[in-house]
DNA sequence: TAACTATACGGAGGCTGCCTCCGGTTGGCA
DNA sequence: TGCCAACCGGAGGCAGCCTCCGTATAGTTA
């Protein structure tokens, strides 16, 4: 369980050009992993961060570390970006908006899951458990907000909403899924603004 | 989609000592592939196989040739096995053994999907119905024996039984998932065993 | 603001793996 | 038995992996 990769705050604060070539990496390591998958190479990602190989390793030290965190970091953007969406939009557009990014994200993050768990370390269970708790926490915030305001019906759940997801990020596998993922997102708003006290 | 690596009997034989050497790249792939992942290095592939690096690329143009190859190749065998364990064991027995194989086989094709979708080559598509296909007719032939020698009871279809197992390959993802995929199939035939015809 | 030092940077270098190419070998056929 | 198409193997050029260490600088202290 390696602190550097983790959010603990016990530790003293990076310098601050430490931290912006931080960033930097797990930025460009985020695009070359899309495009590439995990097996992309770490001199690439280093060239795209513009910093040298040696930083990527002293950031970290293997592989595993840098994917996990790009993993992390992938997750944290995604549900920060909840709350952006709410300040901008009607709570059940940003609903609609956060849910196709989430179906978008989970799909460049194909066989990600396969090279962690390949590492038969347990500290994964950490960052899975982190990830969790994450997206519960934005997809409970859109929901509600968009509850509140009368938008959408308000006997679903976040919990439901994940599920549902779920089955919507299986069509990834087929061609033309893109298009196909965004119906069945907009089905789905439909029906949560069935019922709605103030239809839309 | 690369004849060389379908069943197509269409073209020439290949030469004794191809046909040897294939085979044993094969086999060493599964065993490279199941230890490290897809990652596994072709240089040890070849070494293992005892054959140069230059035999294992004129068989396997492409590190994704070998994985698809060495996939089918699994697969091949784990449903031959079914006949050889119908010939050697009661028919029930044989259900059992082959459903043990078939999860264990699972568990170290983990990431293996991951790798043939990365490639956005649509090839793999007849790859998978192939694979389905003959798992498919494997189990049905281990299920109509068990069921015809009334061992186990007959309202039950293979397809029943490959959703089923399905549900338990999930568990591979837990610290001992092996014992605890044992259980599971051992309850699954004993549902399979109640209410048959003959008690075994 | 100048000097100091803990912290961070970057890339050279040694190594391994990837893949191609071609001279040598051999299985199978006439 | 002799022939040759088919096959073998590994040298070699290149790219990526990771380490190590001399250099640069952010932040602190006087």
């Amino acid at each position: 369980m390696s602190a550097v990769t983790t959010p603990d705050a016990a530790e003293r604060a990076l310098r601050a050009d430490a931290q912006r070539n931080r960033d930097a990496l797990l930025v460009s390591a985020g695009q070359a992993f899309a495009e590439h998958g995990t097996a992309a190479s770490l001199e690439d990602v280093a060239r795209r961060a513009g910093v040298g190989i040696g930083t990527l390793y002293r950031h970290f030290p293997t592989r595993d570390a840098l994917v996990e965190a790009a993993y992390r970091h992938g997750v944290e953007q995604l549900c920060d970006a909840a709350d952006q969406l709410l300040a901008e939009q009607p709570a059940d557009l940003a609903l609609e908006l956060w849910m196709r990014d989430f179906v978008g994200y989970v799909a460049t993050k194909r066989g990600l899951a396969a090279t962690l768990k390949l590492s038969a370390d347990d500290s994964h269970t950490e960052l899975f458990a982190y990830v969790h708790e994450r997206i519960k926490a934005a997809i409970k915030s859109l929901v509600d907000a968009a509850s509140a305001t009368g938008r959408i019906r308000s006997d679903v759940e976040g919990g439901d909403l994940i599920r549902a997801l779920g089955g919507i990020c299986m069509v990834s596998d087929q061609v033309g899924w893109q298009d196909q993922a965004r119906r069945l997102v907009s089905l789905l708003m439909d029906g949560l603004r069935y019922g709605a006290p103030t239809p839309a």
